[in-house]
DNA sequence: TAGTGCATTGAAAGCGCTATCAAACGACGC
DNA sequence: GCGTCGTTTGATAGCGCTTTCAATGCACTA
């Protein structure tokens, strides 16, 4: 059995109400008696019980974290940032992971009625009625991740996908000077393909550049796919003098070895960039020019949010947008790039 | 305010312990009452407060998380798979990452002091006479992954990493018969590096075969060295028809693509095998034959001995060892490989 | 009718903490 | 000497729950 907040007191000669107000700091307390409190909490290694406290305060200093069954970077980078923040601002981190399946309000519900954190950062990957309806059953804190949800009162992060991927298009029109550009995306429903496809539309428009039938394709952000959808047509694409935009880094690097395997040369023959500055982009040869999704401040954003709104529950809900941002390495062959980075 | 169990109470027409022992279920209750007492439950969305409870059971159904501030799919591998035995059994997940320089006491102490956590996984990059110590003062059940610390009374998980160095150099050596292989892994102090390189010592020696001088090298595990040395040794390595065992697939990526860089075949001019069968192991061409250290299995099986010890405490210690597991893919050039795994 | 046993329920005592309110005390001006 | 004030402290009422113990009601036996 720890120590209580009696054991203290009566080591220190004093009321527990004084070693409360010690341990809060609120109030005025002599500087001897103060002194013999804190040995006595030193001496007996005390530390004050977080559900009793919880009880009285209704705040554990606890965050829940709510993530789709993600593998990968991005699972973890979210976890990292998020983590981050939260241990600079005091506070822990709880994470469930949804299974992939479930749309996340079995989960959220079990966190939120649970009744232990503070606030609440949730990322779901398919947004339904049900979703939504459990969302507005939440009545901390609440931010989401990565996915607008209209019409409910909340914070939320998104990353502006798009100006990454215009930034990308743009240098590779303006400024390597590709006029035919081919478009490998994830499934036709994927958020993310849908945004980044529709850059890559704009971009060719305001160019004046012609999108064949045939220069989108959609696979599954997998490498197999992409480097077999690459075996069958990187001879063609190179013939045209193509650049190809993979909506990521996995696929660019799958097209990238089906070049190489072909014996074309990156980007000599053909250009190829990628999405989301994964590891992979600095392994691939030659190194991916890709965009940078800032998915760890996404995570650190969000506990920023939960923790501003905690402290100030009136103020507006707000949206955050984080920019993504290109990079350019040796894969789209434009003369400026930087060897290494 | 969410309600309380009176609200409960009044509402049912009975009294707080009889909605508690309908919480909970041990005591017998009155068929007809019970059904009253679970829709007035229902009618008003009632579910316990969880400080309350803790505060009389003690227990927070809570388990604790401690990493070291990993990158990348380890990190998420075994958070991914705590998370899910957790789910499974009825806890939830409290993940703290130790900044790399951390020793870990730090951050361990706070989330034990802290009390909420009911148990505590903890991963220890550096094992140290501070981390012992704060080790010591945990009270509550304790898991140590991937770490042995000696003396102290807990259960632990390990992956048994020599096994599988060991099946995968033996099947270069015995199965596709190279008789020179070069070690290429990370530090000399690295823990992994030196379990690593003892097998491949092991090997050798029971196979009767020269390690030389320069046949081992010590880089940082980064893809990016390894290229540099693949640059400088491929012709050499081919030329005495080597097997080049990179300690993990990173360096293993790296030296493959030096090869290709080179002009050379691989495998056919020269093997190269890696080790944890990341997802870059199938990303490489050829696909790396590897040993797949399961992360994730080991978060599991520290959830499973948390829970095991927090039903009985009287259980000894206990140590479980995961097995690290070969897996044959191209890289080693074996002809009983098949084609894709 | 009184006594016994069983099933069901309620009253009340904490768990360890914070917060409110009142008490104690010395210093001060009148 | 007496009220007033400010400073410091203690007593105590909960927070929402579990748990112990006692009470109630009823069937059954003697």
């Amino acid at each position: 059995m720890p120590p209580s907040i009696q054991d203290v007191a009566d080591r220190a000669n004093v009321s527990i109400s004084t070693v409360s107000r010690v341990l809060n700091g609120r109030n005025v307390v002599n500087e001897h008696t103060r002194k013999r409190v804190e040995s006595a909490i030193k001496d007996l290694g005390y530390s004050p019980n977080v559900f009793a406290r919880g009880l009285m305060l209704r705040r554990s200093h606890i965050l829940g974290l709510v993530l789709p069954d993600l593998h990968g970077e991005f699972y973890s980078e979210i976890i990292r940032g998020a983590n981050m923040r939260a241990r600079e601002l005091g506070y822990k981190l709880m994470i469930s992971s949804v299974v992939a399946k479930d749309d996340g309000s079995e989960l959220m519900a079990t966190v939120a009625d649970h009744g232990v954190v503070d606030g609440l950062a949730v990322m779901i990957s398919e947004v339904n009625a049900r979703t939504r309806a459990s969302l507005e059953k939440v009545k901390i804190p609440l931010v989401v991740l990565d996915g607008d949800i209209g019409g409910v009162r909340h914070d939320s992060v998104v990353i502006d996908q798009k100006m990454g991927a215009v930034a990308l298009l743009r240098h590779l029109v303006n400024d390597c000077g590709y006029r035919r550009i081919a478009f490998v995306g994830g499934l036709v429903t994927n958020i993310d393909t849908i945004e980044r496809l529709s850059a890559y539309r704009a971009v060719m428009e305001e160019a004046g550049l012609e999108v064949a039938a045939g220069d989108i394709h959609h696979l599954d952000y997998q490498y197999d796919t992409a480097y077999e959808l690459g075996v069958r047509r990187v001879r063609e694409w190179s013939r045209r003098r193509s650049a190809v935009f993979a909506a990521n880094d996995e696929m660019a690097a799958g097209i990238i070895d089906a070049a190489l395997a072909a014996g074309l040369s990156v980007p000599d023959d053909l250009a190829v960039v990628g999405f989301d500055d994964t590891r992979i982009a600095t392994m691939t040869r030659p190194r991916l020019t890709t965009v940078r999704v800032p998915m760890s401040s996404m995570g650190a954003a969000a506990v920023d949010l939960i923790c501003q709104r905690l402290e100030n529950p009136k103020r507006p809900a707000s949206k955050l947008i984080l920019q993504s941002e290109l990079v350019v390495r040796e894969s789209c062959g434009c003369p400026s790039a930087n060897g290494r980075s």
